[in-house]
This record gives C-alpha cells, structure tokens and sequence, in this order.
RNA sequence: GCCGCCGUAGCUCAGCCCGGCAGAGCGGCAGUUUCGUAAACUGCAGGUCGGGGGAUCGAAGCCCUCCGGCGGCUCCA
C-alpha cells in the first residue's frame, strides 16, 4: 500500500467480551459504501468521508455477552484504550465498528448505545475522538506506524472491507489476566518473595549465586544488556559442527559429519536412558491434522506458531513437540491403574516452532530442533509427585553423565499455582533441598497453563541469557482434552495426570551450552574442550616427520573404541600441533625417533595443559574411564588428516 | 514481526565516508624442505563485492527493495 511502511497492530480484550484492534497509524481513510443495516441512523455527509491522521484506530465490535452491561464494557474499553494511547503517545482516536472481529456480535441497539457511551467517555478523557458510522459498509485504507508492540504485530494490508482479522490464540486472552509472584525457595524450605526495581532485584542475598541472580533478572526484567553475539555460534562454525542454512528458513541448520556425531551421540545416550528408566519408546507422525476437534483446542491455547503444511486435501501442521503424538496413542490404549505409572517415550526429529525471527539464535533457539519427550501417565497427585522425583534423578544422572556439573551448571525455575503451593508445599520443598541450592519460583494467582507445576533446569550463558533444557510438568488437563482415561480400582473411567518430560531439552540445546561453557573457559584463559565423550577426536597421533608414519599407523590400530585419527599431512610438527589444538583434541601424541626407541608415547594432555609420558596401553585406559558407559560412535571423517575435506574454513 | 548494525575469495578482513583497473593474510594446488610441541619457503589458481532494481559517462561504493546474520524489543507450549 502507497505510503506505508510498516503495520502493527494489537488485540487486547477488555474484561467484558469487547473486542479491540488497535493500530497506530499515519493516517486512515474510509467511506462508507452503503447501510449495512437497515435501520442504521443517518449519518451527515461530512463523516461519510473522511481522513484522519496520526491516530490511534481502535477497531471495536460488541460481543453478545456485553449487552447486559453496555455501560460497563463502554468504561472498561475506555479504560484499555486510554492505556494504549499513552504507550504510543496519541491523544487522537478514531473508534471504528468493525463487526468483522467478532464470532458472537452484539445486537445493533445495544452495541450502538456502548459505542456512544465509550465515545463520550474517551471525550471526557480528554481525547479528540473520531466515531466513524455505525451500521455502514465503509471501505477504508490505512498506514500503520512501525513500532514494536506484540507478536502479534503484523503486516496487513486492509482494503475495501477486509475480513482478515487477527488471529487471537485463547492463550494471549487469558495471559492478560495472569498474575504471576517470583520467590527464591531456600534449601531451608522459605520462600523469599522478589520484588524488582529499576533493574535491581531485592528480596533475597544472593551472594555465592551469581548464576542464580542472573537467570532471576533474565526471567523478571524486560530489558537486557547490551551484549555481544554468543561464543558458540562462531565455535559451531569454525569447529565445523553446525551451520547455518540459506537455502532452507532461518532456524533450520546443517550438522557437518563432526556436529552430527555429537548430535547422535547425544540423542543415543538420552534414549538409552529413558529406555532403561522403563519407558516405552514409540514414533508419531510430525504433522497434524488442524482440524482435529482435540489438537484445535490444545493448539488454540498458544499463540500461532506454527509451520503450515498443505497436504493433498487439508491444511496440516508440523509439531511442536511429541505431545499430540503420544496422546493420540494414549487415547486408543486400554489402560488399568495397576499399569500406572505409565511412560512412553518419543526423540522427534525434528519438532517445529515458527518462532519470530528476531528470536532465533543460533543453536540456542530454533525453528526446527530435536526434542526427546517422555509423558507418563498417572493415576493422581500423590503418584505424580513421587514420579516426578524418579524421573528427576534419572534426569540428573543423565545430564551429570553427559558432561554437566550438577547442580551447578544449572538454576531451576520453578512455575507452581497458588493452589499447588498450599496444597503440595512439601513436595516443593523437598525438591528444592534436593535440588542442593536456592532456586527461582514464579507463582501464579490461577492456572492458566495446563500444567500446575513445572520446573527447567536453566542454563545462563556467557551473555547472562538463560536456556530451559531439563524439564518436567504436571499436566492436570490435556487426559481429558485428548480423551485418555483408565480404569481405577473401584471399576471406574478416570483421567490420569501427565508428566511431560524432557530429560535434556533439545539436543542442540545441550550442543548449545557445551559451547558456551567453553567459551566461557577460554574467556577465563583455560584450554576450551567438550567432554571427552563427545571430542570428534579423541586421540591424534602425530608423527614429528615422514619416517614415523608407519610406526604411527601402527599406534593408531591399538586404541580401539577410542576414535584416534592421523595427522598424514607434510606439514611442521609445530603446525601439525597447532591443528589439532584448533580442533580441541584432548589427546595429542607426539611420535618421533625418541618415542620408538623407548616404546613410551608422548601425550599432550589439553585440559591440563601438560605433557605426559605414558605407555600406549594407559592412554587408551585412561580415556575407555573417562567414557565409560555412555555410547561410541567411530571417527565421522577419514582417519588421515589429509583426506579431509574443508567444510567451513 | 518491529528498530538498529552488518554482508567483499573457502576463512579472517582492507577498500566504501569523498564513485574511476578487485586487494592482503590464512587456507587450497604445484614444487622445495623432513623438521621435536600453536602458523617452513617459492610460485600459481581462486571474486555474479549477498540477490534484484534505480540514478550516473562510469557503482563494491550512492538510492530503493528483497534475502541472510548479529544486537535490542517481543516471545519461548
């Protein structure tokens, strides 16, 4: 559209049923082409055409349930309107009936009698306030004014009568209302309200929790520091693990052979676990059916975020997670309460999110990530708690495996309701002197989530930004939404609970914060790596010239279960150093006429910096310890250096 | 999605303000060197200057637009 640049629009809902768009505009034009009612009252030619310039246009309709009380709602909608006008500094308003935004519109006299009492209001608030007819066909053209305001913000060109309208999830509706306390909930068992002003949390000494203090202010403050871009977006790239894709949407990410090795060791070791904790691992369809009366409901409660796929013959969605998937099974299964509690287990790869573009960052968030989710069912409360604690140990055993310190690589968050705390307060309690140290607890007035309680194990980064990975819920809602019952011991039809697990966040996630405690090693001046386990190579073995290639080769053939690569190249043997310690090769050994005269290897050991002498037969016991248990993968490129070919530069 | 910054060889970057032959180092290739713990030496190849459009005698450079990245806002089931 001529003259505009950019259109934002917001939808807030006033505490009756009213509906408002607002849009901060340049201008607006509009005519009116004909009654749409047949009594619609005259209107003088002077308003059947009009522009107004830098305005706040509120689209309005009356929604049935607001005849009752048309003073109320015309007072409420003032209100609202008022609030939006002085955050985008306007003193003008032009209030627009616009039935298209309502599913239950009023009745024309009653909506008529509020829209005129809501224009004498907003005049007795001291706007300039344009009323433009009621009852009437208009057409109309707008230029909206860019500024940020929502996610709800976007492009929309309206012309003659447009019945586009924003689509308002459920969610945003209810979060309006929501009320939400933050704590920090002691291993004492007190709870330590927060309050926060001009950037400085009070409320608790968080001496010794720095970290804790951090993801406090990242979760209770808008506004973030300035900061650079995250160290492990230039790592992924230049230890050539991941990258990013142009040729696919932003947040969809190529793994180069050494990333996708980490990757599926990740993944394998997450499974294996879930697996051996007891559940059953099954696999669900990645998109969905938009139609399908339980998802529309469960998606309706977020805000659209969705890819959107057209299939041959309907409009389909990709997941966002394995929820629908596991539940749809659950829903077929014939279930007693003696099999509860009861876990399936699913690795999607992928899950989608559209999330805005401006929220993507690296492998921290994505549009399309791997997400192991594990929901169990479970026959009440009492059962779901006691689950909940299982599944947090074989969580954190998980993670401490995978290479974290626990707990202190991590802060909980804590999401309860009032009425959980009251009722289950032990329980939180216990968790948290499990938990070893204070975590952050933000209460809620009402359940507007369909969780009642919820905890992450939060990394923060290097910028002071926090990352969810490890997180468990208490569902109280979607059994009955998706219709999954069992039978109780009386011979009843009950709804279970849901946990919905995910035992280490997305795996690129966890890539994500492996790289990030790295860089913040080097920042601190000590040797970066990732956990041996995880090294793409865990052993190089260097030849100090060509004449020891052979007996180099040999040395290779004798770490087996070790992924031990050869620097072939002709290159110095300073350079051949350099290589690998640009590759973060925990393990380099240095082979020349001293090594095969004495049969003893050289080792240069990364994470302390040291050169060791040791026996070939050592070394491989040494790093078999420090990978014990968890799963092997062979080398993901050619064992010779030289026949490797560049993949980032 | 909005605001701001950025995009030049595989990589890191100079050139852009003030329009006039497309540059360096690393990496790659060829040759020389056979070397003891983070970059040997010589030579050669390598570019739609992110894409498209515009103004100009002339654009990497100025204007518009799109794409991608980073930071902020917003958001994170």
């Amino acid at each position: 559209m001529r003259g505009a640049r950019s259109l934002i629009s917001r939808s807030i809902y006033a505490p009756t049923n009213m509906r408002v768009l607002f849009l901060h505009v340049d201008f607006l034009e509009y005519e009116t082409t004909g009654k749409a009612l047949k009594d619609a009252e005259d209107v003088p030619p002077s308003k059947r055409k009009a522009r107004v310039d830098e305005a706040l246009v509120c689209f309005i309709t009356a929604e049935k349930r607001d005849e009752k009380h048309p003073e109320a709602g015309a007072k409420a909608a003032a209100t609202n309107i008022e609030e939006v006008a002085a955050q985008v500094g306007t003193k003008r308003i032009v209030l627009y009936p616009y039935a298209h935004l309502s599913s239950s519109l009023a009745a024309p006299g009653p909506a008529q009698e509020l829209f005129h009492s809501l224009e004498s209001g907003l005049v007795a608030r001291g706007f300039e306030v344009h009323a433009s007819p009621f009852g009437y066909y208009k057409s109309f053209r707008v230029a909206v004014k860019g500024h940020p305001l929502s996610e709800l913000s976007r492009e929309i060109v309206v012309d003659v009568a447009a019945t586009e309208r924003e689509e308002v999830s459920e969610a945003v509706k209810a979060e309006a209302k929501l009320v939400s306390h933050w704590h920090i909930l002691d291993t004492k068992g007190d709870l330590h309200p927060l309050t926060i002003k001009d950037g400085t949390i009070a409320g608790f000494d968080f001496r010794g929790q720095a970290r804790l203090e951090k993801f406090a202010h990242y979760e209770m403050a808008k506004s973030r520091a300035v900061k650079e871009e995250p160290a492990h977006v230039r790592l992924m790239q230049e230890l050539e693990l991941v990258d990013y894709e142009p040729g696919s949407d932003p947040g969809n990410l190529r793994f180069y052979p050494k990333g996708r090795l980490i990757k599926a060791l990740l993944e394998e070791i997450v499974s294996r676990r879930i697996r051996e904790y007891g559940a059953m691992e099954v696999e669900s369809p990645v998109m969905y059916d938009f139609e399908h009366p339980a998802l529309k409901s469960y998606v309706d409660r977020f805000p659209a975020r969705q890819y959107v796929v057209q299939t041959p013959n309907k409009k389909a969605f990709l997941r966002f997670s394995a929820c629908f998937g596991q539940f749809l099974i659950m829903k077929d299964m014939v279930l007693s309460y003696k099999q509860l509690p009861l876990p399936l287990y699913e690795l999607t790869r992928y899950s989608f999110r559209a999330e805005q573009r401006g929220e993507l960052a690296g492998l921290r968030r994505l549009r399309a990530f791997t997400m192991p989710d594990c929901h169990a069912l479970c026959a009440d409360v009492e059962q779901a708690k006691a689950h909940m604690m299982v599944r947090f140990e074989v969580a954190w055993k998980l993670m401490a495996e995978c290479g974290f310190s626990m707990p202190d690589d991590f802060e909980v968050g804590m999401r309860v309701t009032e009425s959980f705390w009251r009722q289950h307060k032990d329980f939180v309690i216990a968790y948290a002197k499990r938990w070893g140290k204070p975590l952050l607890v933000e209460m809620w007035s009402e359940q507007f989530f369909y969780y009642a309680l919820k905890y992450e194990w939060n990394f923060v980064d290097g910028n002071d930004k926090a990352a969810a990975l490890t997180t468990d819920q208490i569902d109280t809602e979607n059994a009955k939404r998706f219709g999954i019952s069992f039978t109780d011991d009386k011979g009843g039809q009950r709804h279970p609970l849901i946990l919905h697990l995910s035992p280490s966040g997305a795996i690129e996630r966890v890539m994500y914060a492996f790289l990030e405690k790295a860089g913040a090693d080097a920042k601190r001046g000590e040797p970066p790596m990732l956990p041996v386990w995880l090294a793409p190579t865990q052993v190089r073995v260097v030849p100090v010239s060509a004449d020891q290639l052979d007996y180099a080769r040999g040395l290779v053939e004798r770490l087996p279960e070790v992924r031990v690569d050869l620097d072939d190249t002709n290159d110095t043997l300073a350079k051949k150093i350099r290589r690998a310690e640009k590759e973060w090769v925990p393990y380099i050994v240095v082979v020349g006429k001293k090594e095969i005269e004495s049969g003893a290897l050289n080792v240069r050991v990364r994470a302390t910096k040291t050169q060791t002498e040791m026996s070939i037969d050592e070394l491989g016991r040494r790093i078999r310890a420090e990978i014990a248990g968890r799963p092997f993968r062979a080398l993901a490129e050619p064992q010779d250096v030289s026949a490797r070919p560049i993949f980032h530069g």
